[in-house]
DNA sequence: CTTGACCTTCCCATGGTGGGAAGCCTTATC
DNA sequence: GATAAGGCTTCCCACCATGGGAAGGTCAAG
C-alpha cells in the first residue's frame, strides 16, 4: 500500500512516515518503480506500535530502544520494564513540575479581588516574589 | 549596564534577552556609541518578571499580555485572574495527560515480570492495546 | 487524454533555548 | 601606546516533533 494507507492504517501521518524513515527510527520503505514507499501490513504494524509509544510519552529516543526490544526474540522483560519505568519517572517530575506551577498560580489568584480594580497579587507576586531571598 | 550584567542580575541569559528583543516581547534597549545594549534596572526589574512568568510556565504570549497589564495602571485585576486560571485550566489539562499516561505505563509495568524472559505486558499493550481502564 | 487525487523532494515555521564563529569594543596591564 | 582578555555585536545552526506548502511526477477513472 502507499504511504497514504499506511497513514490512514496506523494514525501515523505520512509526514511523519517520512520523517522516521529519514531519522531511522524505521529502515527505508520498499519503493515502486515510480519512486513511491510501498508498505506492508507488518509495517503498518510497527508504525501502530510507534504511535502507542508516542501517545504513552516516550520521545523518539525511548521508541526506537523499545522497537530494539520488541524485536529482539530473546530480550529480557527486565529490560522493558526498566525502560517503561525509567519514563514514569520522568512523567512523575514533569507532573511534579507542572503541579507546583497550577499551585502556586491558585493560591495567587485565589487571593486575587478579580475585580476592576488593579491591585493584585498575582503581578506583586512576579514583581517580587515573596519568598526570594536577597536578589 | 551591559547585557552581561542584566542577565546576571535577572536570571534571564543574554541570548534570551536579544531574542525577547528581536520578537518584541521587550522594546529595544538604548545602545552606546558602539553599538552595547544598556539596561536600567527598571529593565533588569521587568526582565526579572519575565523570568518569574516563566518559571510559573506562562508561555511568552501569556507573558506578553501579563506585561500589558503590569505596565497598565487602570489594569482590572478581574483580567490577571482570568489570565492566570486560563494558565492554570492548560496547566491541569496538561498534567491530566501526563498521570494518564504514567497511571497506565505504571499498571502494565506492574504486570511486567521484569525477568530475563522476553514475554512483557508493556510490549504487548503497545503491539495490540487492550483497551483496558485505569484500575 | 484530461482531471483530480496521490506521491515525491525541498524549504519554512513553530517555541524557547543553547552553541559557536567572525569581528568589533573596552579595559587593564605592561 | 601596545597587547591581551573578555565582553559585545550579528548571523547561522541545532534541538524535537510536527505541520504547511510549493513544484513537479504518477496513477486511475472517466
Amino acid at each position: 500500500m502507499n504511504i497514504g494507507e499506511a497513514a490512514k492504517a496506523s494514525g501515523v501521518s505520512a509526514k511523519m512516515i517520512r520523517y522516521y524513515e529519514e531519522t531511522g527510527l524505521i529502515p527505508p520503505a520498499a519503493r515502486t518503480s515510480a519512486g513511491y514507499r510501498q508498505y506492508s501490513d507488518q509495517d503498518v504494524h510497527m508504525l501502530r506500535f510507534i504511535r502507542r509509544a508516542r501517545d504513552l510519552g516516550f520521545a523518539v529516543e525511548g521508541i526506537r530502544e523499545l522497537l530494539g526490544l520488541w524485536r529482539d526474540q530473546s530480550r529480557h522483560s527486565a529490560d522493558v520494564k526498566r525502560l517503561a519505568m525509567t519514563h514514569v519517572t520522568d512523567l512523575r517530575r514533569k507532573i511534579a513540575e507542572l503541579e507546583d506551577m497550577a499551585a502556586t498560580l491558585e493560591t495567587l489568584a485565589r487571593a486575587c479581588h478579580g475585580n476592576d480594580r488593579p491591585d493584585c497579587p498575582i503581578l506583586s507576586e512576579l514583581e517580587a516574589p515573596a519568598d526570594m531571598q536577597t536578589d
